[in-house]
DNA sequence: ATAAAACATACAGAAACATGCAACAATAAA
DNA sequence: TTTATTGTTGCATGTTTCTGTATGTTTTAT
């Protein structure tokens, strides 16, 4: 048997049926389990599959995201990194949708063993990186527009949720008019999100600073931190530190 | 025994097995190895062939498994189309995942108006395009691997629904041993899918027809519709034609 | 917390490899 | 015909690749 043939079947298998397991191969193809995983370190390296422990998956299962067309992606990779300092191992975090979120997420090593609760298709994806990281999806009708879950179901849900922290996106925020956004859906549950967990942060470009959308989710007061990519003792930011609210 | 003559040989086991040993082929030519060597060196140069340790194989063979995107588009296309058949406005359908799956919400209608209940994140995400459809996805901790939600909630969710028809890509089916799978959870999950429908499709490409993995889902007599790319008198579905199965 | 499985690494023998060289044959030029 | 040239082949050589095993570590599951 040559190599290359046998990695072709492999192949063939993951192809098949999505998965392989190492011991599997190797007593498919009459070769040590060694073998097989020199084989899939190859294949991995060259992009064919994912390999895993024990095995190996078919790339086609693995969901990349690209974040080349975000918009202000320096930006939100700068919050992004500030926000990642608040996530530690073994919390309890739910996590909202939209591209600061996913900026969020890369910045997130991939090793971090913490529990994530997301109403986020796209959230849920991404973090299906991390191995050792917890991720429960809360059902419910998909809202096409922002492909997050809604409805009542979410919302139930969430009231039996004790979290440390919610991290979310925003679309509006302002000094005196709080934290709004334009979709009811979205807002109700977001409001869910928030009673749901002890704190509260919201990352936002300066450029949204001082906006206001039509439907409020809550008060400045009612969020715990604040991260921009901006400096904390930026002028623009000088509004909105209150005591009950860092600006990070 | 002319080189050239000794060439064209090569090439016509080559295409004939899409392989080849250099030792086989130094035995059979009468000829030694390193001659054999030279030859297939010669070959590849001129693209005839592949070269690899301990031989060559066919430049066919080479390319056809490596486009794992891709894998059998074709037949899973044709196999969507039959599937899609099955599909009308107002039906109540529980979708899985995977690939077969995602080529056959390619297939359906976007303007559909039916309710799909899922626990895919990939498919309820192609089915955001599906403006007038109704999306509820069955929250639940997700699975890394296979990018579904499992766990005893997505299990009790399934029980409370009654739909019409449940859609399901397969890793393994056999005439006598059912439809298998490798993966616990995912099985779980499928057979709560299958209770929880009135009517059950099975897609499979027919090279998974016969195969047998480790866990049993369910047995072909509980399905209704079998899908292949195949047409139904093909000889491979003869085993698999029942009274209680259409295939399609 | 513990045991089992999967893993990476290093090593060794075998097989396959490239290279140079000599022998030989076929061909071309003298 | 003889000689020179070229091409092909087998063999000796040292090198590389492949694979199984042994070792200790990491990961997973219980």
């Amino acid at each position: 048997m040559l190599k290359k043939e046998r990695q072709l079947l492999i192949m063939k298998q993951i192809n098949l049926h999505n998965r392989a397991l190492s011991s599997d191969l190797g007593i498919m193809l009459n070769v040590s389990e060694d073998t097989i995983r020199r084989d899939l370190n190859e294949l991995s390296a060259n992009g064919k599959l994912v390999k895993v422990h024990g095995g190996a998956i078919s790339k086609s299962y693995h969901f990349q995201h690209t974040d080349t067309e975000t918009y202000a992606i320096q930006e939100k990779t700068r919050i992004a990194q500030k926000a990642a300092t608040l996530i530690r191992n073994h919390m309890y975090i739910i996590i909202g949708g939209g591209t600061t979120v996913s900026a969020l997420i890369r910045q997130i090593p991939t090793d971090i063993q913490a529990t994530f609760f997301t109403v986020s298709l796209i959230t849920a994806l991404q973090l299906c990186k991390h191995t050792k990281a917890n991720v429960i999806f809360l059902g419910g009708t998909i809202a096409k527009n922002s492909q997050i879950s809604t409805g009542g179901e979410v919302i139930s849900k969430l009231s039996e949720i004790h979290a440390d922290l919610c991290i979310l996106g925003t679309n509006g925020i302002h000094p005196e008019k709080g934290i709004t956004d334009s979709d009811l859906e979205a807002v109700q549950v977001k409001k869910a999100m928030i009673k749901a967990a002890r704190e509260t942060a919201f990352m936002t470009i300066s450029e949204k600073l001082d906006s206001v959308e039509r439907l409020k989710v809550c008060n400045i007061d009612e969020t715990d931190y604040l991260i921009t990519e901006l400096t904390p003792d930026h002028p623009m930011l000088k509004a909105y530190q209150k005591d009950s609210l860092k600006v990070i």
